[in-house]
DNA sequence: AATGAATGAGAATTCATTCAT
DNA sequence: CATGAATGAATTCTCATTCAT
């Protein structure tokens, strides 16, 4: 995965102002914080804390603490931003894009548990208008995925269905991995749950010449590796 | 769905005395509430204001706020015991039992749409052990589902997969439908919904005997209507 | 002054509910403390401590601390409205009625002194709208005084001049005796100040018939006392 | 108005030094803005950013808040001084003197109208001490205007008096224009409200040699213009 | 059984003030 | 001179919980 298909904040590579670093640090901080323990029951004071820093400061950063739960959730939704499908899709095909979206997912499940979790806890209490630009970002992503599926299906390698819904279960797929990691972690690794996914949202779904095209493919990649 | 395989609570058809009408419009009363707002956003007075009660009376059922958030969930997964599955195999088959708890998958995140978002946001709310109480009650859950699946499978009407994995899919295609009704709730009905995830779930894991097992139960469901 | 002209709340008198008594013992206090030591400088928790009850409780009666700023206002306002102005003019005539206003103007002053430098100190830090409505209080004040002036001269007793300006010379010659207390109160008594507000305020202005009319209506008291 | 009787900072016509012109710079704005919003509502922020200047830097010209307030008090008390009344009565007599005096007072109130509401709001958030200087400066304005009206009696241009008290109406006189400028200023000019202090305070206590006086004078402005 | 007045611990938020650069 | 990051004390406000009636 050296070219990545996740967008990735070039400048955060970059040297940051002291400003800039901080708002990252109580960024970071209170997500961890708010995952663990959800946003009502951490305190502006706990993350202050863990930093550390005072409690006044995190207020010349962010304007409340709804505003800072906002950015948290930006930064997360930051990470899942899928804008190059339609270049993979021309590069290495659809149904390689579809695979390698999968594979995006689970693994991004699997570096951001927390900021999983924290989405699925905490949405509902962004205020209204957040919480509205929130799902207008994962909407995107859905649409990304359709394509992907919309044109697997169009070149014969997948058999038709409602790609609307199955690309929300590429989504669910990668969340399930953070949702239930409880009842996995003992039992899966995230590369066996990631490749147990091409076998419950890919393989069964394919034509025969879609069977054909993975496995090409596979035996492209085991070349190259 | 006469012979519901869903559990009833046989008391709730019985006269309840006064005391238990409370308790159960309060709890009622409260799921609504955490639900929409939020398990912290909710304040026992608006609960008390919604019935309406008064805000003592509440502490008369209810240890504290959190007890009354306990109850509240166990309301909840009371509706999600799966518990005559194997009845229902050896009566209709895996393929068919299998086929219903999907729908019953459905029709629960259908009917208590406010209580699977509720538990997402909120388990974690909940003291640790109640906490872990919950995850035990899903936990059975997946298991039902995953010996309808082996049975399937054992049976050679669905080809061999992780079953564990797939049991936890047919529990997030219900959940999800929960979930992310923001984003269904205008293109699809719940029906549709449901009628997809035979689709998605059940027939492209289905071998040729698994094909002909559903297309006779179709028939003898059409024969039945 | 036994058949008073300023507005008296006949319930005061009555029998008060327990939050009635409460909700007037909070504000008697908060406009003690406000007015002594500024709206800002005044905490929540010193009004409570001051009664004493909890900080919380003040809450159950006023929405937060500038509504229970509007409502000190309101009631040191209500002490100043004076309604039966256009009946006190018909019964004795708009000459005792002037005179009258200029009594009441002071008394009140006196009597609400930490009132009066309140609403100096602190009606600009109400909210724009509860502002607005104490400045619809005065200007009703002033309307009244204003037609005992316009029917004094109407009647003769008075050489004619700007009433509207006049009429605030009326209100402000009380509002002089709180706000400059701390140049008068070694030198002079109310009653004295009161009586000069006459020298100062009426008789210079006055008629032939006017003068003759004041001195008819200083012997009829007279011989009333 | 040319040969004016309010004390003029004689220093401010000169080169400032920079400090000096930041420490104006920043009483103006702070004045301009304590007058607005109040003392307690404005932040050091918020008058140093309407500068701009750096927050810090205020601390360079002001021990703290409280001192910049006194600078701000003191600043606007340095207009009210009217230092030359003696003079000024033996040069125009003591009824050129009063009514020149209560044209002062107007007009001051009309330049520095932001000034005199602050004063009203924020001198008791001065410390003890500060607001007893505050308040001899008031005092010292009032003996001027006393001895205008004493002189005026004296020579027997005007009935006798309360002269204290009397006093204290020409310095209210002004502030009303201020302090009730929201009721005034839809309806008269700050020059129709100064004449009509004339009819008010002045000429109904003038005796007939007063005001044969008074006509003198106006004659006498006639010719000059 | 039911009420609702009262409490007080605890959280968010603000801002004067300091100080290293 | 000048800046603005950082602090922390102080305050407003909320709400779960108790208890006398």
């Amino acid at each position: 995965m050296s070219e990545s298909i996740v967008a990735v904040d070039e400048a955060s590579t970059e040297a940051l102002t002291v400003p800039e670093k901080r708002r990252a640090q109580i960024v970071e901080t209170a997500i961890r914080l708010f995952s663990k323990r959800g946003y009502f029951q951490t305190t502006i004071e706990d993350i202050a804390n863990a930093i550390p820093v005072s409690k006044g400061l995190v207020y010349k950063y962010f304007k409340d603490k709804n505003d800072l739960l906002y950015y948290c959730m930006q930064y997360v939704l930051e990470k899942y931003k899928l804008e190059e499908v339609p270049q993979l899709i021309s590069k290495i095909g659809p149904l390689g894009a579809l695979l390698k979206v999968m594979n995006i997912q689970c693994i991004l499940a699997q570096e951001h548990m927390l900021e999983v979790v924290l989405a699925y806890r905490s949405t509902a209490d962004l205020s209204q208008d957040l919480a509205r630009q929130i799902k207008i970002l994962e909407s995107k992503t859905a649409r990304m995925i359709r394509q992907c599926l919309d044109a697997c299906i169009h070149q014969g390698l997948m058999k038709p269905l409602n790609t609307d819904i199955m690309a929300y279960q590429f989504i669910m797929y990668g969340h399930t991995w953070a949702l239930k990691n409880w009842a996995f972690r003992d039992r899966y690794s995230a590369d066996e749950y990631m490749a147990e996914g091409e076998n419950i949202l890919v393989k069964p779904f394919l034509t025969a010449s879609g069977l054909t095209e993975l496995a090409k493919s596979r035996q492209a990649e085991r070349i190259l590796v």
